[in-house]
DNA sequence: TTTATTAGTTGCATGATGCAACTAAGTGAC
DNA sequence: GTCACTTAGTTGCATCATGCAACTAATAAA
């Protein structure tokens, strides 16, 4: 009576490369859709995942070789046309990775293709990266979610550039270091700067503690606290 | 190799009643929580919903009495622990419906309990309630949504009270005016105005034709154009 | 020491938001 | 009919947020 269905979890990972932002794809090893590259997922396995955000995040373990990133839920795709094999679901989580740990990840299956640029891939997962890609425009437009693409330390012209990927568009420097202030999530780094190459160094910020996260890269001790 | 999840729709269907924000509940019929109070929701049928989505219109349908209101995903709910059957997997969609069209719907099972009230439900209902009732007042503050509470036809004045109603603090009355006018999806009716008591009427507005939904209370003539 | 370059701040113009006080249009009391 | 009362809707102004231009600050290279 209470039919059951096929569950998976897909995770749109965007990253910053090149100073572009990317989505990470990966071969698919099974039918349907053998070798063709797709967003990295599988199916839910009860036994094992806590509830399907957890199922998300061994998706993004086991696949990409990544911890622990900003991850949050996207939404629920459904239907019969999605998938050869029949009505399928899958739950879509989106992921904030910096660059840096996607590089250092050492899975070289690891394809980073242009965000924008995706025009088809298997199942419904090219729809499923636009939605992505609008609600992290959307949310970037009001919130501090670009701070997750940025590494552990970082200069406020550096974080401002990040928004300016993202939103596509120049952002006014003080508008957007009010923003900052007021957001009340960043703190100075004490004697802590960034030269560049013939000018005046940048104070270097961190995310106030409650809001940070820790990564692979940070847990492996290559960056520093 | 594929396991398969028991998947089921709720919906938190939200209406104005005595001027105050309610949530539809329904004895369930089946166990577990038989006789109890929970939201409108079922197993989805693959063969029987295109997606989850109409899984949901059907559930408000034959549950609810209820044609096609402003309905909205809100969220995948999943776990071991929120049903006693075991791990199971729950989309949850959101409807703004306006209280006539509640009380119209004819199926007496129907009781509306008062949204911010609900301290225990059946499985993790009352979380689901009280995610949606986040989500909706977070969109209230910046958008058009609470006009699907509101019927076909309605004054600027009423209208502001549902939004005083959701936000739950007083709205400046030249502020409110404004901002509905940048909005551009309401338009005045010709000539119709609403007489109270003993003072100036108010004109009477609808939404614009590309936003407007037809309910079932539409569908059946009882309201007017 | 001068120049070039980027970091960061200050002051002001412009626009959005909110309040008070106004006018408008109806009913009912007398 | 006139006046009082009530709610609808508008106007003008004060206050706050946002954006721009122009400034100062700090470094390295010439």
């Amino acid at each position: 009576m209470s039919s059951k269905i096929i569950c998976s979890v897909d995770v749109v990972l965007l990253t910053l490369s090149n100073s572009s932002l990317k989505v990470a794809l990966l071969e698919r090893d099974h039918d349907p859709f053998r070798g063709v590259l797709a967003l990295p997922g599988g199916f839910i396995h009860p036994d094992e995942d806590q509830d399907t955000e957890a199922a998300a995040a061994r998706m993004l373990r086991d696949k990409a070789g990544i911890q622990s990133p900003y991850l949050e839920q996207l939404g629920t795709f459904s239907g019969r046309g999605r998938d050869p094999r029949g009505w399928s679901l899958s739950v879509s989580y989106y992921a904030l990775v910096p660059g840096a740990v996607v590089q250092a990840s050492e899975r070289p299956g690891i394809v980073l293709h242009p965000a924008d640029d995706v025009d088809w891939l298997p199942f419904d997962h090219a729809q499923i990266v636009r939605a992505a890609l609008t609600r992290v425009r959307d949310k970037s437009s009001y919130s501090s979610l670009p701070v997750y693409l940025c590494g552990d330390t970082f200069t406020l012209p550096e974080l401002q550039t990040v928004y300016e990927i993202l939103l596509g568009e120049p952002i006014n420097k003080v508008s957007f270091r009010r923003k900052m202030d007021e957001l009340e999530i960043l703190e100075p780094i004490p004697g802590a700067q960034k030269a560049g190459k013939a000018h005046r160094p940048a104070q270097l910020y961190r995310l106030r503690k409650q809001f940070r996260r820790k990564l692979s890269l940070t847990d492996r001790g290559i960056n520093p606290g």
